[in-house]
RNA sequence: GCUGGAAUCGUCUAGUGGCAAUGACAAGAGACUGUAAAUCUCUCGGCUUCGGCCUUCGUAGGUUCGAGUCCUACUUCCAGCA
């Protein structure tokens, strides 16, 4: 994998490049659409190629069972994730759905179909999914998460919402016990589809990863709550330093394995704190394996939106300037441009996907909750150039379809607005990126926050 | 015309003497950041100094300390018989 850095901004930190790998070039700053289990949802290859996502990313942890399939099909970016044979949509309630096995590839979703006619027509709406079954494979670059952020998720976050700000109590489930558990060797954990044990260490997700055959791995780490200590943090964090070596060790066996180079980053936590974020930065900079060190690295973490800048920009300071970073999990516009700004080179986020499914839509002007605009004739943002806006879908017409208690309609609904939403964050990377070229980045960044969070 | 049955908060619905009244849908507000998320939380008769107060279960009476619940009449609807 190659990285060229085509310019640098003022501050030394921010710049744009070019990320070389064996399944094509990602212009950055770019953001990755995220396809957990090697699809994102609701949207097909095509639409995503044509909105101009250059990367797709998914999960090892989601993939873990599928691992062996994807490495015959020559890795994530030639898979077909979706076939017609799959369980879906469910006849029983989630309790009762049997073990999922090996061969088995599914969308966690409540639909329970109460008759078999019903199930045929949900099957019939969801074959009319863009992205509908069988699928296409993504042929692009890939990244694959290591299944660290499972282990806050399933863990001390479960239940809870990886939020930003301060902890609200929203809880999406019933809160039971904690299902991942932490120790040297890795993560112990209960599947929550099936109720089986699992395990998953730094060699276990490597293996796995090298299987899918991404472009880009994570090493293994294990991501801290908002809540957890100082003390806690540095426990985590050197567990975290630890599993690198494990991972980076085990990376290099593997990783010519599909027939092309696949790379690794290391990742930084470290939490809120200046000493650790910087301490952690150079440990993982200069961790070497045989000679051979980490082909970039993953800034992760749960950040309070006031301190995201400055902990990127410890970090970044650290590390070295040839190597690319991937800001984790983040997508926000303000957060993009700070996490740009401060030398992150690309970023993945399902929020886009997710709060267009909830009826979040983004428009230059702020978001908008879909729900107020019942008979409004517009599109969704008329500054927007996504398939969605220029075919002139308006926001009634979007509203009703997402409100239906039609399946089809749905799906359609979703589709729509996740393309939407997606094109807009991949359209401010593409903007930032002129922008940095054009020396205007400041000026650019200032005119859209104005317009963006000013207005209603 | 006779005999049964039914009328509840936008809709459907629970409720058989202590009820401002169940559940679902619809509606409204909010949340969501490396996806246990087509999910979750809250509101959903009116007013409130948050302790309550007022008005509600087709209409009008009645029994009762107390009635959506029991009784009588009426109105409307449904079913069966004519």
């Amino acid at each position: 994998m190659e990285f060229v850095i085509e310019k640098v901004l003022p501050n030394g930190l921010g710049r744009v490049g070019v990320i070389k790998t064996a399944h094509g070039e990602i212009k950055t700053p770019a953001f990755m659409a995220v396809g957990t289990r090697g699809y994102v949802r609701f949207i097909s290859a095509d639409d995503l190629h044509e909105l101009g996502a250059q990367a797709m990313l998914s999960n090892g942890y989601h993939l873990r069972r599928q691992a062996a399939k994807i490495a015959k099909a020559g890795g994530l970016a030639e898979w077909k994730p979706l076939s017609f044979d799959q369980p879906f949509p469910f006849t029983e309630p989630a309790a009762s759905r049997p073990v999922v096995t090996g061969e088995t590839c599914f969308d966690r979703s409540p639909l329970v179909a109460k008759s078999s006619e019903e199930r045929e027509s949900l099957f019939k709406a969801y074959e009319l999914r863009p992205d509908g079954l069988p699928a296409k494979s993504w042929q692009g670059p890939t990244l694959t998460d290591s299944g660290g952020f499972q282990v806050m998720s399933l863990g001390s976050g479960l239940g809870k919402v990886v939020s930003m700000e301060k902890e609200r109590h929203v809880t999406n489930t019933a809160h039971k016990e904690r299902l991942a558990h932490v120790s040297e060797d890795g993560v112990s954990f209960i599947d929550p589809f099936d109720g089986e044990p699992d395990f998953i260490g730094p060699e276990e997700s490597m293996q796995i990863q090298c299987q899918i055959g991404a472009d880009i791995h994570m090493a293994f780490d294990e991501l801290t709550s908002l809540a957890d200590t100082y003390e806690y943090n540095i426990e985590a964090m050197q567990r975290t330093e630890r599993w690198a070596e494990r991972s980076l060790r085990e990376h290099l066996k593997h990783r010519d394995d599909l027939g092309y180079r696949q790379n690794l980053y290391g990742i930084l936590q470290g939490g809120r704190w200046e000493d650790l974020r910087r301490q952690t930065a150079q440990n993982l900079a200069k961790m070497r394996v045989d000679g051979a060190g980490f082909d970039g690295f993953g800034l992760g973490g749960a950040f309070l939106k006031e301190d995201l800048g400055e902990i990127l920009r410890w970090c970044n300071e650290e590390l070295p300037i040839e190597k690319p970073r991937h800001l984790l999990g983040l997508s926000h516009p303000d957060d993009i441009l700070i996490g740009a700004e401060m030398g992150a080179d690309t970023f993945d986020c399902v929020a886009p996907m997710r709060e267009a499914r909830h009826g979040k839509i983004y428009t230059r002007n702020g978001n908008i909750n879909l729900r107020k605009f019942a008979d409004t004739g517009e599109t969704l943002d008329q500054s927007c150039d996504c398939t969605t806006c220029k075919a002139g879908w308006t926001r009634g017409s979007l509203r009703a379809m997402w409100r239906s208690g039609d399946a089809e309609k749905k799906a359609k609904y979703y589709n729509l607005a996740s393309i939407h939403n997606l094109r807009f964050i991949v359209r401010l990377t593409e903007e930032i990126r002129k922008a940095m070229l054009g020396d205007y980045f400041d000026e650019y960044r200032r005119e859209f926050l104005a317009k963006y969070y000013t207005e209603a």
